[in-house]
DNA sequence: CTGAAATTGATGCGACGCAATATATGGCGC
DNA sequence: GCGCCATATATTGCGTCGCATCAATTTCAG
């Protein structure tokens, strides 16, 4: 495909992929990323994407469209930095640096939305061993337990 | 002009008339409520909400709008007939009569979209000591498991 | 060795389809 | 008429696809 160089540059570019030096097989965390995930982990919450767009907005200046937020938040959770709360369409800085075929148990609150990230040898095995009864070859676990974390619990007996 | 009070519907009164084939233990069976029921029962795959529409519009031959699903769904979630795969987006109608606090793990194929449910003591067990030791209180469980089941595993060697 | 083109991959924009909720209306028994 | 349940309508949010553009790296000609 015959790419011709433009006759000129009409508009100014305020920021470049300066961030990484070469290409790394799998990706790079480009600025663009790296926004995303530095919302995410000065968040400490889960965030959907929509308000993520909302936040990135504030943040950089500019509005990115739908599709870049979800290619980045893609990428993240590839990568093994970033969890996707299934249960909520939302998603969460990787607070621990865990394996990423480990399963991680998440204990979200439904009072103050707060989400525990938790990793249990035992549940991993009985997981591996459900899955092993029935020959089935696990990819991916989803560990989701929506409930009241321990201050929501005791706010609720007052 | 809000007058619908969600909190108080839990009068001694009871609907017997509105079920369908009789009463029904803690709700009642609506004709729309069976309609999706009987489709997810023969169906036995997962089914998204908007192609439940077009299996109801087959079926009865209107085309409910997406409430009416997602209300009817919510309903049969409730009561335990129907599961919900966060993963996928999709509900399942419950093979087996289990209770509907008791974590059920799924087991869901990339190749074949298949899904197979399971009931195990041990994973129970394991997801309320998590959740206790960190004085959360559980009030519903995600367990979703993707892979490749023994079929699609065996033609994957192939 | 130097510089330019081809390549690869990331980014930008727009539109679309699916998922979910909020709001409003109507039937029915009481 | 009033409350309850179900249904219908409207709006917002979520997620994906396709294509054009641009930047960085690699390749290759001179």
């Amino acid at each position: 495909m015959m790419r011709r160089t433009r006759h000129d540059h009409d508009h100014d570019h305020d920021h470049a992929q300066d961030a990484v030096g070469g290409p790394a097989p799998g990706g790079r965390l480009t600025p663009g990323r790296k926004a995303v995930l530095d919302i995410l982990e000065q968040a400490r919450r889960p965030i959907g994407a929509y308000e993520m767009i909302d936040l990135l907005a504030a943040s950089v200046g500019r509005r990115p469209a739908p599709t870049q937020v979800y290619r980045a938040l893609d990428f993240l959770v590839e990568q093994g930095l970033v969890h996707r709360l299934a249960s909520r369409n939302a998603f969460l800085a990787c607070g621990h640096s865990h394996e990423a075929s480990e399963p991680v148990a998440f204990l979200i609150c439904d009072g103050c939305g707060h989400v525990d990230e938790a990793t249990s040898p035992a549940l991993a095995a009985d997981v591996a061993d459900v899955a092993d009864k029935r020959g089935f070859a696990p990819r991916a676990q989803i560990i989701e337990i929506a409930g009241r974390c321990a201050d929501c619990a005791t706010k609720d007996v007052a």
